[in-house]
DNA sequence: TAAAAGATCCCCT
DNA sequence: GGGGATCTTTTAT
């Protein structure tokens, strides 16, 4: 790893889910597979605060086997499958045990684009490639044999080239919920086309 | 053991 | 803008 792109540092992602995302935004992921490799940048994402702190999160309830992940050490990633067909990639953050994640909702390709395209054959357009939680792990390759994997050092990394979002990025509630949506934790960088709405 | 809901997507209109 | 797809996980009986 140059001194252009780096990892982004244990202390940082011990923070609160709120403080986290909007730090990820922008960020570069990488997932060096089997079928080669892609990079993206972060365009969207959304916080879920600890268990019992967060109705809309899936460790409010405690750990189950599920996620189990959510509260392990941050910077590990957390998948889970959902409604029968979708994979869903999160990032642990906030301190071991408090089961703090950020979801990542969306993504610009920066490279590795025909794989993506390989990977989501469904997509008509680039904009639907990796527009949503479920199309952007499709994009990416990212499935259940992802759940905890080390985003410092494992398939699937998460790296900051000091570049950021474009502008300040646009704050709103949450999507896809039915509790606690009146919560302002989701954001989304501004004038993009990759992004879920 | 059963039932319901789910951090969604796709295709149709 | 709306409904069907599809099955795991969780919670209730």
């Amino acid at each position: 790893m140059n001194d252009e792109f780096s990892v982004l540092p244990r202390d940082l992602l011990e923070r609160s889910a709120v403080e986290v995302a909007p730090l990820l935004l922008g960020c570069v992921v990488v997932h060096d597979s089997p079928e080669g490799w892609v990079a993206v940048r972060l365009t969207e994402v959304e916080a879920y605060a600890g268990e019992g702190e967060d109705p809309g999160s899936h460790a409010h309830r405690g750990e189950t086997a599920r996620n189990a992940v959510m509260f392990g050490p941050p910077g590990h990633l957390y998948v889970y499958f959902t409604y029968g067909m979708h994979w869903c990639a999160n990032v642990v953050c906030g301190k071991e045990g408090e089961g703090v994640g950020v979801l990542l909702r969306a993504l610009e390709p920066v490279a590795g684009l025909e794989l993506m395209r390989a990977s989501r054959p469904k997509a008509r357009t680039d904009r639907d490639l990796c527009r949503g939680p479920g199309r952007l792990s499709q994009a990416m390759g990212i499935s259940g044999e992802d759940d905890g994997d080390d985003l410092r050092r494992g398939r699937i990394r998460v790296l900051d080239d000091g570049v950021g979002p474009p502008g300040a990025p646009h704050v709103g509630p949450r999507i896809g919920i039915s509790v606690a949506t009146h919560e302002p934790w989701r954001w989304r960088v501004a004038r993009n086309r990759f992004v879920s709405c």
